[in-house]
DNA sequence: GTCTATAAGGAGATAGAC
DNA sequence: GTCTATCTCCTTATAGAC
């Protein structure tokens, strides 16, 4: 257990507030109140709440580097890495009902606030498109396909996950989730491009 | 062209807002502005931001219930009814890019601020699930098909969509939510129970 | 029904003591 | 590095004149 330091624990603590609250309905006072700390000290770590944004940005793409490499880690084939990531509705599935996808709502919120953040938002997104995109690539590879359309299918597989969030979320309705989950584990392995 | 009522102009320019900007940024100030009246005649028609939001949710549920009769009065095959739906997509799709889907959008907002308009906000998927798993139900019937599953299926296309319109969003990426309609057209054109 | 004026509270942000 | 005190602005909401 290490000690994180003041200013790790501002990022984590908003990290977590702008995921159930949103980000403009976080304000110092939330965050400081969550740490413990006052909202003068604050502003010794950071002058603006777009740099608080900023950082939590940052370690949201460098936690969604690190669950990646995770995955590469555990799983040696492409199909399994993939049904690896779909898996993430279902370990996540109470805090998905409540609040939706952590990556898709942010990025929604920046776009309709104009936030300049907007774009780096949506990187972690394409964190996800380009990993699964290699995954797609390396069995299509393996299956002796041409790996043509392997970005299409890792974005498609990105919306439909999306899109299970956002309906999860709006009906609390957790059956639909896991039967969604299942069809897309089903559509995973019925690629010709990842059979066995 | 009828004269709109003070009343019937805040909902109308509150939808739009809450749309644009989100429901929590659009201040009593910015919807009057836009109309051009001041913030004080406001309150002699609403008391409260809730109960705009209730308004303009109800406005949505009404617009949302002549669209449907729209398209069933405009399609007769099911099939072609619930291609109808998945083209507003297209013909939206400049305002999804910028804003989302102003059902998901909303709908996630207002499950974040733990309001409790969330679940009638929700009611206007609701709608459209409805009304997708009658046109599945229909389609099914035609075929000869039990029927069984139609609300899965109207809850799974809901979700694609919803999906789709989170990714053409974050990546503002025009050309994605062209290639997912058209899928979708395909998929819906070889379920089984939608066969002509 | 519409306006101006204003209250009361919370937001982001700053200054300066310790 | 952390605190208290404070500033300014903007928010929702009210009172009362016209």
């Amino acid at each position: 257990m290490t000690e994180l330091s003041t200013r790790a624990q501002i990022v984590e603590n908003a990290d977590a507030l702008f995921y159930e609250a949103g980000f403009e309905a976080t304000s110092f006072a939330d965050i400081a109140q969550a740490l413990g700390i006052s909202r003068g000290n604050f502003y010794y770590h950071f002058k603006t709440k777009d740099e608080i944004l900023d950082a939590v940005i940052r370690r949201r793409l460098a936690l969604t580097r690190s669950l990646l490499a995770d995955w590469e880690a555990e799983h040696q084939a492409p199909a399994e890495r993939i049904i690896a990531f779909i898996n993430i509705l279902i370990a996540n599935r109470a805090k998905i009902m409540a609040f939706g996808c952590p990556v898709g709502t942010l990025s929604t919120e920046l776009a309709k606030l104009d936030h300049a953040a907007q774009s780096r938002a949506a990187e972690i997104f394409g964190l996800f498109r380009d990993w699964l995109a290699g995954q797609f690539r390396l069995a299509g590879q393996e299956a002796g396909a041409k790996g043509v359309g392997a970005e299409a299918l890792a974005l498609h597989l990105l919306a439909r996950v999306q899109g299970v969030a956002v309906l999860a979320n709006a009906f609390r309705d957790e059956a639909f989730l896991c039967s969604e989950v299942a069809a897309l584990e089903r559509w995973v392995r019925a690629l010709p491009a990842l059979a066995h």
